[in-house]
DNA sequence: CGAATTTGACCGGCGC
DNA sequence: GCGCCGGTCAAATTCG
């Protein structure tokens, strides 16, 4: 399935990004409309009002063009997801091979090879085995929750770092039969107390991809992010937690393709797909826009504007 | 020098 | 009961 034909349409939220959005459009039309930032010079009010509830409009329009997009896209995912499902819940169980039904754990690593798309795929709890552990109550008794998460890294990258927000402990590695590359185990350090743990390991597939298993909840907030860099740091990691599990992505090391919601669209349980998705969406969308100086810039200008324009002169 | 990581030993569960 | 295997412990080592 080539999930990123619908991903990587058009959900680039940078808008400083190479995508020419209408927003930029103040600064750069040369039909007299700088006035948008230099209002302070001798202007005449009623063309710029004019001009501002022009651009207004035209705004609002790209806007319900932009959601329309995002409700296309958030349905084909659902549709997708379905197909997903169906497709899964089809394959017998023999597809396991018959030597590993050791651990169910063990036997899930086997199958997530063919379907990566760089989020959680098995939520061991939601997705795929209620009937199942009506037959195998032993597993139903897990009490952490597990979720396994897709990260893509450098080939070369040998550290089994995985950058989610979170402080992790090293406690152990091990070479697993399964698998060649070694399986790294951490242990969450913020807390002393918490009980998360998480398994890291290569993909026997893709060497880039490396498969982070997450067991437990974090009984505690995530540290904030001390990372350095400039201003807009956060994009080298998202972290979402929207209900329970630990959800983390990570794309620092991926190349930043703008495409990063679409992923946590992919990437999400399909139990969570619509309403929280969407307002997941609608909020980074605004983010992203507020934090773009010249939307700011913009706004602040239109906003004056309008006051200016509903202040008769007096 | 303290903290973090490495790595071999150990332990417990599971299949034969 | 024995051996295999995954997971954990803890001493040794490395790093800042």
């Amino acid at each position: 399935m080539d999930t990123s034909s619908w991903v990587d349409t058009s959900l680039d939220l940078n808008p400083s990004s190479d995508r020419p959005l209408p927003l930029d459009t103040p600064k750069k039309e040369p039909s007299g409309n700088g006035n948008l930032i230099v209002f302070g010079k001798k202007l005449s009010m009623k063309e710029e009002s004019g001009a501002l509830v022009e651009e207004l409009n035209r705004v609002n329009e790209e806007n319900k063009k932009l959601t329309e997009k995002l409700a296309a896209m958030c349905e084909s995912y659902n549709a997708l997801q379905s197909q997903l499902t169906n497709l899964m819940s089809k394959i017998p169980e023999k597809e396991l091979s018959p030597s590993k039904k050791r651990k169910s754990e063990s036997s899930n690593n086997n199958n997530n090879n063919d379907n990566y798309n760089f989020g959680i795929i098995g939520n061991s709890e939601s997705s795929s085995t209620d009937e199942d552990s009506c037959k195998k109550p032993k597993e139903e008794i897990m009490k952490a929750k597990v979720s396994r998460v897709y990260v893509r890294t450098e080939a070369s990258d040998t550290s089994l770092v995985v950058k989610d927000g979170y402080q992790w402990r090293k406690y152990g590695q091990k070479v697993t039969r399964d698998n060649p590359s070694p399986r790294a185990y951490f242990k969450c350090s913020f807390a002393p107390t918490c009980p998360v743990k998480k398994k890291v390991q290569r993909s026997i597939d893709d060497q880039s991809v490396v498969i982070a298993t997450y067991e437990g909840e974090h009984n505690h907030l995530p540290p904030p992010q001390m990372e350095p860099t400039s201003g807009s740091s956060h994009r080298g990691s998202a972290s979402l937690n929207p209900s329970g599990p630990t959800m983390t992505l990570d794309f620092g090391k991926t190349k930043p393709s703008g495409s990063d919601v679409a992923r946590i669209c992919s990437s999400s349980q399909p139990k969570m797909d619509s309403p929280q998705v969407r307002q997941y969406l609608v909020e980074q969308m605004a983010t992203s826009l507020t934090k773009d100086p010249k939307f700011t810039a913009a706004l602040a200008a239109a906003i004056s504007g309008r006051m200016f324009q509903q202040s008769p002169v007096e």
